[in-house]
DNA sequence: CACATCTATGCACACGTTAACAATAGTCTT
DNA sequence: AAGACTATTGTTAACGTGTGCATAGATGTG
């Protein structure tokens, strides 16, 4: 059917061998029947084999690409950003293959033969069994965005916490004292980070929080709604709301202006994550942001390294956040 | 290294032959037989080799999904509602290749040999030179989001002309007479049947759109912020503006709030695609919205009938799109 | 009982590639 | 000029799996 490595030899006449070490630029081969075997394979419309290869020399080409869930959850923001920044940096060498670790109903078929390396995005803690499963087989794993207690395993992700921390006492210096909370979703550990940043801020100056200002979330637009509507129908209402992500943020602001207020001048609002349309809602949403593209990117390249040099660097990179100044928080003067 | 069939011929006594047939379910093989080679095989962990097999059944269990671009003018929403719904039908028996067109520097590497089928989501008329190798190589494909004129490919798509039609003509039904257009992407198969939908309506109504009524926009957030600010420096400002998608709407919705006037009170706007954050925004944005996450899921389905029938069914399969009437458009009272 | 038929299994090879080792011819060294 | 070395190419086996054909035993048939 398609032509092979022998089909070459023939028409060269010389043997498959020398054509494979030809094509590979091994310096065993004479550069001027390299230069001929080349030619050949070209006008032949050759393309190697890599299922061969791949049995062969016990490499699978492919790169995995893990998401916590791709049902849920992730927003589409998050997973563009990640799936860019991986593949900008495989080039040709690898096939990058997506999928949701909660597609699986079991880890049996992850295996060294079918992985060169794994990329684990990974939004929650039920993520270490498979953690745990990609070690044990010994495949390269770089995990993103969550920090993991797995010892030698690379991990790059950015400080929450701090940008968390960041936003939370931007609003107090803009003299905010009633400060709420709505929370990321349970379980997943960039949930706790921001409400640990968040906590830290009003621990460091000093701030309380009652419980009526905390309210649970679901990183998506409905739960931001009715956390805000639910802030909204107290006496003491707050001046500032901290929402442990954009999407929160936004249903938080059409609950605001549903209810005949506004953002910022009734009551002012941050988000987290600097997602694409933050810039553009009216007001424009003062967030932080984190380094998606830029974390994949890095870690996919210390992947690669690991396993084309086959060694186990084993390193925590912690990329710093940023916060984004918009229009969403207003100056209280006392 | 790993476990083979040899191992587990070895210990169940038998040829590593028959170990194949038992782990196949071959009915040559007697079924008490099959039981003990599985429990085995199960006890030693035995995950089959898919490059072996691979080579030796000239299957490669790799689905393609290839979109335009993956760096740019793929908006985030519609590349995750892709890959979900490609996703949900493949389940485990095929590994998902996430590429992005424009990396390919040659499509030589595209053989039967790697990619089992093809789930091509087109965006561009440049996509056409892909489409025709993947069919010269006779791969099965299925194109997606575009109309395609090679015949023999399958071909899912929604009807956006009828969708533009549809929108445009719902406001002029709310009394609009000066209507703008924000047009999408050039070279974008849906920029031209949007526009296509919106002149019908145009010509169905008798409307006429002098030549300042129409910008040229990118499918940003940035085009459709500077196409708005254009139409707001005309004399005879225009009541409505059908932008091409919703990032355009939004970067216009910006606009129009920046130069101290109000949607839909002074301006109406239409989008379309009902992204995520459509629903969102203030106010909520009146939209087109396209069924991706079907259109990929029954695309992926009817490959995978082809792929595993051997047969060629070519379709073209037209879903159709459906007006979101939110908050953006205001009804004109003459 | 002789023969045909059926059932269950094994043998040997194939898939396309790489690599250890062998072979050949030419070159250098002393 | 013989031996050692080098450069280039070929021979053969190996990777793990599936399959056509052969085989051995069991069963049926007249």
């Amino acid at each position: 059917m398609s032509v092979t490595i022998k089909d070459i030899a023939k028409l060269a006449g010389v043997s498959h061998t020398t054509v494979s070490r030809a094509l590979n630029n091994s310096p065993l081969i004479q550069e001027e029947t390299k230069e001929r075997i080349r030619i050949i394979a070209e006008q032949m419309d050759y393309t190697p084999n890599y299922s061969a290869k791949s049995l062969v020399l016990d490499r699978s080409y492919n790169l995995g690409l893990f998401f916590t869930t791709l049902s849920q959850g992730t927003s589409a923001g998050f997973f563009y950003e990640a799936i860019r920044g991986v593949n900008s940096v495989i080039q040709d060498r690898y096939q990058l293959i997506v999928k949701g670790i909660d597609d699986y109903t079991s880890f049996h078929s992850i295996t060294r033969k079918s992985f060169d390396g794994i990329v684990v995005v990974s939004q929650s803690d039920d993520d270490q069994a498979i953690i745990d499963h990609i070690a044990s087989k010994g495949i390269p794993q770089v995990v993103l965005n969550r920090p993991v207690e797995t010892s030698g395993v690379l991990n790059v992700l950015s400080d929450e916490e701090q940008g968390a921390f960041l936003a939370a006492s931007y609003l107090i210096e803009q003299g905010h004292k009633r400060i709420a909370l709505i929370e990321g979703r349970k379980g997943f550990k960039s949930a706790q980070n921001r409400k640990d940043g968040f906590e830290r801020a009003m621990r460091h100056y000093q701030i309380t929080v009652p419980p009526a200002y905390r309210m649970p979330g679901l990183y998506d637009l409905e739960s931001g709604h009715k956390a805000m509507q639910q802030f909204l129908t107290l006496d003491e209402r707050p001046t500032a709301v901290f929402c442990c992500n954009d999407e929160m943020a936004l249903g938080a602001m059409k609950a605001v202006s549903e209810a005949g207020m506004n953002v910022p001048n009734d009551i002012s609002v941050v988000g987290f994550d600097d997602t694409v349309f933050a810039a553009y809602v009216t007001p424009a949403l003062t967030t932080v942001r984190r380094p998606i593209e830029q974390i994949s990117r890095e870690g996919a390249l210390r992947l690669l390294g690991n396993i084309e040099n086959k060694q186990h660097e084993t390193e925590q990179l912690l990329l710093k956040t940023e916060l984004i100044v918009r229009e969403s928080v207003r100056l209280l003067t006392p």
